[in-house]
Order: structure tokens, then C-alpha cells, then sequence
DNA sequence: CGGGAGATTGACTGATCTCAACCCGGGTGG
DNA sequence: CCACCCGGGTTGAGATCAGTCAATCTCCCG
């Protein structure tokens, strides 16, 4: 998996977005990376449920997609994790086994980053600590949100909602469409619903001018709507 | 709010259950409460979604219920905090305001940590602070475990579930029925459905010999027919 | 050109929700 | 002391959202 063009190296670790920019470079100097962050194609799985963790995997290009596997073999799509975000640090720091597994989307480079040295800066860098303990605190809010969401919201406006999440956490191409794109099933594991409740309530929003598709691509067009039809507040 | 016969006063924050336990003694003198945690009755809310909270609220007795209020104004509970636990510690961190509300379900003591002390001891504790991320890492676990659940099972079984989990976590009375008394609307917003279709089920398990009922009180008869119906693995 | 994956559509089913009536026990004011 | 009221708790009936099944369709690939 290694061995190609890395497009980011170890500048990536003191950049303004990373976890670790409050490091001092003696703390950097003691990250284990001389090598370049591993290449992981697209439909890779980086680690799946019920494995050994033993370290943070930060995302420096690419988009994975972070799902637990329910009972009855269905995906449900947590979250997903681009550039700059860190991926499996809930097992690393609780010592547990994974609860999830991380499956490539778009192609990514992946650096990673082993949990004694994710130990150490928290124990010996507040500041590092401090980040950390927020960005398991946003994702908690974020989870909290969630659960109220799946319980409480019919499945039109789950998808709604979903569509607006999409269209805030990633880019759009130049023609303004989304630039990630999803299988309908996936966007049903995203909003906890059937495939074919997907594909029905997208061509309804379609046919009410609220978005367009392009095979899986979905253009965004009447935002103002999808946040009322989600019932959403942020 | 205060002036009670309090139950237990500093000494909690040493005991072997607290986060605070690693702290030096030097440490846990900086902690300005020479006062006796507060009481709060039944029915009271500690903190209410929307609010500025600015610390940490310890739980040294009693039951709390910490929900989140949905589009309609129904309730989703997220969790019931008990002895030990820790609320508010997500908004602290983050410094946003809360998004839970925290009401008293049983008669507590809860001590108030500020925020600038936590954060102080996250900085220059570094056992403190990972103490800290593994709460906020166990919560996570459990959110993401929350999210498949009721996206993908059905009523009936999360109302299996969500009965197990009473079971682990709550204290039995000498009779055995679960110590932790909630009305079937509660019930109902813990498994995410309607409060008549609680009652259904409930008086279907009952029937099947799964529980019995004495007005609040549930008693589990058959935890392992339930396991089987939740579709539970842990 | 055949095969397979994903996307669609239609029909049917059924788990849940909603609405409404009614019950029950406790507390209260007259 | 008693009627009344109110907050749950129950039950039944009907409405419906959404899931399942099955048949097609459309690409894309080898």
C-alpha cells in the first residue's frame, strides 16, 4: 500500500487544521513517520469492527466512509472523514476493539500515528490533550444530534437533512454539484431507511426543483427548502 | 438549593470511582469547594438545552435524565446520569452552550466543578485528561451503538434493549423489580416511538413472561429471551 | 454480447403512529 | 366527606409511512 506519489508528508503534522499543530517540534521529532503517509485505494478497508486498534489514522487526502454493521448485515453510516480529520482514536484511547469499520471512498493517503505516542503527547501536552478531548466532544454532540434525529424525524425529512450535511462537509465541482457521491444505498444507510425510499423521495425532491441528479451526482438547488422540509435549526 | 444533610462532601472527589481521583492533593486543594454539594429534588432541571454551562456537574447521588428536545418538542433521553457520573462536560469542553437539558428523576447531590479548574487540570494533569477523553470515548461508543440501533431495529426490539440496559445499569429493589422508576412516556423516549406503543409491548412481554408489572416498577423475569429479542451481542 | 451491479418502479404488507374514548388513583377545594 | 380534576395508563380502530418483494431497466465492463 505504500510507495506512491505522496501528495502531503510530515509538513502535514504542523499544519494549522491538524491535531497536532500545538506540538512542540521536539514532540513532532518524536513521531515515528519518516516514512510518507500510506496510499489506500478506493474500496481498501483501513480497519473494521471488532479489530485491534493501535493508533490514530489521519486523513490527509481522501474521503472514507466510518459505518457500524447492524445486526442483520445493514451498514449504518456514522460519519465520514476527509482531510484533516482522524479516524479510530475512540479505540485507541478506550482500548477497546474498534465498533466501527472505515472503508475507502476516494482514494486517500492515510498517516498513522501509533497510540503510545498518542498516549504520551496527552499526558505531556495539555494543549494537545485539550483538542483532542474537542474533537471527541464535537463528535459527541454531533452523535447526540443524531439519535434524536433518526427517532424523532420521518424519513423524508432525515434525507433532507442529510442532503444539507452533505452539501456543508464537502466541496462542490465546477458545476456545482457534490463533489462526493454516493450509491442511493449508502445515502439510505446515511439516513437509516431502504434503498428504494431513497430513490423515491430524491426524484420527489427532483420533481419539486429542490435538487438535480446526474446519475449519482446531486446538485443542490433550493437549499432554503430542504432546511424547512428537514426541520433544521443550525 | 442548599442546606441539606448532605451525604457526601469533598472526600468524593478522592474515591476510587471519581475522575478526580488522580489528582495530587495539591491539585484537589485548588478545587474551590469547601462548600457541601448541592441538593436538588426530584423534578428539578440542572441545566437546560440552550444554556451556557460553565463546568462540570459531578453526580454523587441520585438520578438525572439528560434528553434532548426534538422538533416537536417530544423528548429523546440520551442517557440517566447516577452516582459518579459526570454532565456537562461536552458543552465545558467545547464551550458551546449545552444541548441536552438534565432533569432530576431522584432526589440528587451533585457537586459543581467551574470550568476553568477542569480545564486547568486537563493541561497539567495528563492522567486527568485522559481520564477525561476515555468518558468521552465510552460515550461515543455508546452513541454510535444507539444511532444503528434505531435506525435499523424495530420497536420492539430496542424495547428489549433498552430493558436489558435499566437491568445493567440501575440497582434492583429487595423484590427485585428494577430500582429505577420511569413513566411508559419516558420509556417511550428512551426506545424513540409512541408512548402507546410502549404499553403494548410491555403488556406483550408480560404476557409472554419476559417482566412483570407493578404500576412503575418493571421486574425482569427472562433476560435471556430478551437478549434474543433486542438482538443483542454484548 | 452476456453478466452483474445499481437504479427504478409498482404493488402489497404491515409495523407503528395517531386519535379518541375510557379508566384509575391521588390530591384538592368546597 | 365527596365530587371533581388531572396526570398517567390502557385499549381499540383506522390511517399511513415506509419496508419488502419482484420485475425491469440502464449502464459499464470484460
Amino acid at each position: 500500500m505504500k510507495n506512491h506519489t505522496a501528495p502531503v508528508r510530515k509538513e502535514y503534522f504542523s499544519e494549522s487544521s491538524s491535531i497536532f499543530r500545538h506540538l512542540t517540534p521536539e514532540e513532532l521529532a518524536r513521531i515515528p513517520i519518516d516514512q510518507d503517509p500510506d496510499f489506500y485505494k478506493r474500496g481498501t478497508i483501513v480497519y473494521s469492527e471488532g479489530s485491534r486498534i493501535n493508533g490514530f489514522y489521519c486523513v490527509q487526502r481522501g474521503i472514507i466512509k466510518i459505518y457500524k454493521t447492524g445486526f442483520d448485515g445493514k451498514e449504518q453510516i456514522i460519519r465520514f472523514a476527509k482531510k484533516g480529520d482522524i479516524m479510530g482514536f475512540r479505540s485507541t484511547i478506550t482500548r477497546e476493539r474498534a465498533c466501527t469499520t472505515a472503508k475507502v471512498l476516494e482514494d486517500a493517503y492515510i498517516s498513522f500515528v501509533h497510540a503510545d505516542t498518542v498516549l504520551e503527547f496527552v499526558k505531556h501536552n495539555g494543549t494537545f490533550a485539550l483538542e483532542l478531548l474537542q474533537i471527541a466532544c464535537k463528535e459527541l454532540g454531533e452523535a447526540n444530534d443524531y439519535i434524536t434525529d433518526i427517532a424523532q424525524k420521518t424519513v423524508r425529512e432525515r434525507l433532507a437533512e442529510v442532503l444539507i450535511h452533505l452539501r456543508k462537509d464537502f466541496d462542490l465541482d465546477h458545476e456545482k454539484y457534490l463533489q462526493i457521491t454516493l450509491t442511493r444505498e449508502e445515502l439510505a444507510n446515511m439516513v437509516g431507511t431502504a434503498t428504494e425510499s431513497v430513490i423515491r423521495l430524491l426524484s420527489e425532491f427532483k420533481q419539486d426543483g429542490l435538487i438535480e441528479l446526474q446519475g449519482r451526482k446531486i446538485k443542490i438547488l433550493d437549499e432554503k427548502m430542504l432546511f424547512k422540509i428537514g426541520n433544521m435549526n443550525d
